[in-house]
DNA sequence: GTCTATAGTCGGATAGAC
DNA sequence: GTCTATCCGACTATAGAC
């Protein structure tokens, strides 16, 4: 006697994430159904519940996931000691890391909202990690005297949020290619924090 | 006979826009349901639908409205001739407006994605109204040899969301006063779109 | 591991009384 | 303008067969 559908291949769990990334992404995570995700996938919806406990749970992990990768990507790159290579490093390695998941990174600053408190503060606590290591180089380059930076928390939330702005609109094929879309940040940044030779007008 | 319960003040319309404002930005427009923005406003679910054909509809009015609004205050303020000048007021603008109604704000780049198709390029009109007025700054700036800016459209969405990210961090009663970080975001926007006297590492 | 079937709940929207 | 009552559909999660 056969099976009559479904997967069977082993491999549904990963593609139970991906269904869910995309159409979190795409519609909410509220307006998601369970049922969806299974239809996605080509399970019936019953069968979802041998992957997760519940669809808060599947919220939760893809965020924890998501913020583990991005942990565990920079861990990978060994920081330059000079601030501002440090800087160049992170604004370029921010820009792509992000580029690249455009999906989760979505659902990572969307649906923070429709986490119970508890999760919420795992997630916050894995995305101040990231931004410490944004302010450490902050700090460093101020003791050095190569930046001009008198709010290091304040630069970090403005250059991350100035960072990952490029998802909004960025697509790829248009008029630049994304190393060219990663100089002009890098120029902005730089300039935004170095220390400057003169004052201006203001 | 009396009335059983119910408003009746001949003031719902507002409440029913207030309500369902911190209700959408709080759980999001597809996990907020009209019962519950009913029970906040103090009617019953059928009344709601005195004010608004339907939920989609209030959504859409109440961006709209939000948008209509931006321009509008945009518009009563006089635009410095100098593009320094004209930069640095839209800058305070920007965060000033934006800090006065974090839940509108919260909800216009939150439930874009919840609007009909239709819905969706009116917004996205007025959005990109709003964005034109800085890209045309950053161009004067640009031909008066003010600024030194590659790609005006570029520049304009960093700096728009540098400015827009405030509202995740900031908090009246914290260590620094809203003027003090319009002060300090004022001074990086400035220093990153400036003719710079000379050039960097990097 | 997946299916079918179903429980119990909640949703948007409408009809008609007052 | 608001109420009560209701239609009808959709939802999460579970139970038990295969």
């Amino acid at each position: 006697m056969a099976r009559t559908q479904g997967s069977h291949s082993g491999i549904t769990g990963p593609k139970v994430r991906e269904a869910a990334i995309r159409l979190f992404a795409e519609n909410g995570y509220a307006a998601v159904s369970m049922r969806k995700i299974a239809t996605e996938v080509g399970v019936q919806a019953g069968a979802l519940y041998n992957y997760t406990p519940d669809k808060q749970t599947l919220l939760f992990d893809l965020l924890k996931g998501h913020m583990e990768e991005l942990l565990g990507a920079r861990a990978e790159t060994p920081a330059p000691d000079d601030p501002a290579r440090a800087l160049e490093q992170f604004t370029r390695f921010h820009i792509r890391f992000h580029h690249e998941r455009p999906e989760a990174v979505f659902i990572s600053y969307m649906e923070l909202r429709n986490l119970t408190p508890e999760n919420f503060e795992v997630i916050e606590g894995l995305r101040r990690q990231y931004e410490d290591q944004l302010e450490d180089i902050l700090r460093r380059g101020v003791a050095s005297g190569a930046f001009d930076v008198t709010e290091p928390k304040i630069a970090t939330m403005a250059v991350i949020a100035m960072l990952t702005g490029v998802n909004t609109w960025f697509r790829e094929g248009g008029r630049l290619s994304l190393p060219e879309v990663e100089e002009i940040y890098w120029q902005m940044v730089r300039k935004a924090v170095m220390a400057s030779v003169g004052s201006n007008q203001g």
